[in-house]
DNA sequence: GATGAATGAGGCTTCATTCAT
DNA sequence: AATGAATGAAGCCTCATTCAT
């Protein structure tokens, strides 16, 4: 899907899909609907890959939190498709309110649950300290959030090392809440 | 500014100008021109701010850090018009790559640049320690981001509490820079 | 059936009589055959009736010539089909000739020759006077045809007291025609 | 206008006035609209004539009933554009009801009253006997309402002789209504 | 400088019609 | 016989753009 609602034409969604114009109406009602159901649909494939990486993990907690940290950028790096309907939203949110609260509920806060899950585990096992942004874990995703925004702001044009990236931003996170008497640890 | 290039009719915006359509084409070739120029101009009011703030900033590296930080964060969560620009820039960037530049230009790498200039200082003060994301100090802007990232998604469906989330992000960023000797002059 | 050739669309059509548009193709050439068929076919119920009730009459002339007033008023007042046929013919005849050519020739005419029949015997038996009209006997549908007229343009928004309306338009028609010597005979 | 909402095009319309498709929508929100106004500006033509014609009337009443009858008959038999008018509120009027009941107050109505007046002069002045169908005057638009609807339905392929038919009717009203006495004053 | 009228390309949507099964 | 999927022509409507005044 190129971006934008009004840009882009039923015409050509239909013969992406290999049918014509008609077809299209034949399944949906309106435009509005087609895009709902395609960022619906879309919307779907993420999050039960992430469900189950985050199962399948081994190791001290903040093993599996740097784990799960990489595991996201690296995704966020590669998937055009996820970056795109991150656009979307942002660009057309308010015509499909039911659309974001739905990416809310099936992306966004299984994605936080799952860090808070993580980060209450090691600070149970004693792992992490108390800190006060286990009350904001949506902040373990900001940096994320950022390589996805440089994306969409510069595409290509001003590339970012994410791996560098990752690892600084994990060092950044670890330092910030992990014991200082575990701190060797830290990879 | 309503969100979106193609929502946005040209009537709308002489009507809110006070002016007819045909004025609109007595100073501007195009519609493209007319945002072009008009993002342009709502660009330009805040860099400043942060310029004339951050060279008025005393006290230690930590000290002006934090508050570069709670400035920045204050004014993404009030500033309604820079918001909808970041979104305009999202949704429609590929139509105006200029205007991308010059918003990377004008007012994403000065901010940048505060930040490393003050990375730079607290570590050459030895307040702060040598550390990987001193590479990338756009780190320090990403729970910013995320605050405006959210507000553009859902308006305030779901409010967040910036003053908390702000101090919560402060702490975790200090705990992962500042020289541990000196943690206990933070905030 | 609704009003309106175009307006009405055949997946309705077909619907309502309980199969699919598919199965409409499979008994109709075309959109206009269908229409052709069911006006063609609404129109085979009235004429029998009136022959029925007109043969069926007994008396003088004036009281079998009110009778069948008093019936086609009847019939115009409670039959929303017939009425739906005529708007259809007066709306979309352009595009039928064939069908407003039968529809004069099975109900028109032979309507009009019943009240001719009916004025010639009532001539020969002296009960009326030779009069200009005898020439025009659909003049003794008009008054029917207003109705019929009146309830397609208001629906139910400006309702007729038939029975009275009926009894006015006789009166002043037996007035026009019965041979003055006969007049205390008129109900 | 030719007949039929669905059949006409807004282009052909727009060109028929000597203007494109967007002109129209300049002036009009729709096409629904479009026709409304249509109707309306035509509607306006005929009653005026009426008035005028009925107030220049001298005479006796009888005299001035076959006048405002032959003035009507005639007009309908000549002015195409009031019955497609006609045509137009039978077969679309439940799109335009406001059209409708426009129609009857400055159209139907007037009408209606200017014979319900000469009536009520004619008994007034011993002229014409009371008789049932005063209160239905429109029963006096009947026979020129069954030209306009043979009109509309057979166009010119069974013409009726118009003047004959006019006398007919007015014979047969004006023996209903003139007072035996004086029914040698008819023409 | 400014306006309002006019234009016409372009896209959404409808629906009669076709056709493989 | 019947169906459901697919088609594409056609028409409404929007709106960026032009231009005479």
């Amino acid at each position: 899907m190129k971006s934008g609602y009004a840009a882009t034409r039923l015409e050509d969604v239909a013969a992406r899909a290999g049918v014509t114009k008609g077809t299209i109406y034949f399944y949906f009602d309106t435009k509005e609907r087609v895009f709902d159901e395609m960022i619906r649909y879309k919307s779907q494939s993420f999050f039960p890959k992430v469900q189950d990486y985050a199962s399948g993990l081994q190791g001290s907690c903040a093993e599996r939190l740097r784990s799960m940290i990489v595991f996201v950028h690296k995704y966020i790096a590669e998937d055009r498709s996820s970056r795109e309907t991150l656009r979307f939203l942002i660009a057309e949110g308010s015509r499909f309110p039911g659309l974001v609260d739905r990416h809310y509920d099936e992306f966004i806060r299984p994605m936080i649950e799952r860090f808070e899950e993580l980060i209450a585990d090691g600070i149970a096992a004693g792992e992490f300290r108390p800190f006060p942004a286990m009350a904001f874990t949506e902040l373990m995703l900001s940096p994320g959030l950022f390589l996805s925004f440089w994306s969409l702001l510069f595409g290509s044009r001003r590339p970012i090392d994410v791996e560098a990236f990752t690892e600084a931003s994990i060092d950044l996170l670890m330092q910030g809440i992990v014991q200082p008497a575990l701190q060797h640890d830290r990879g």
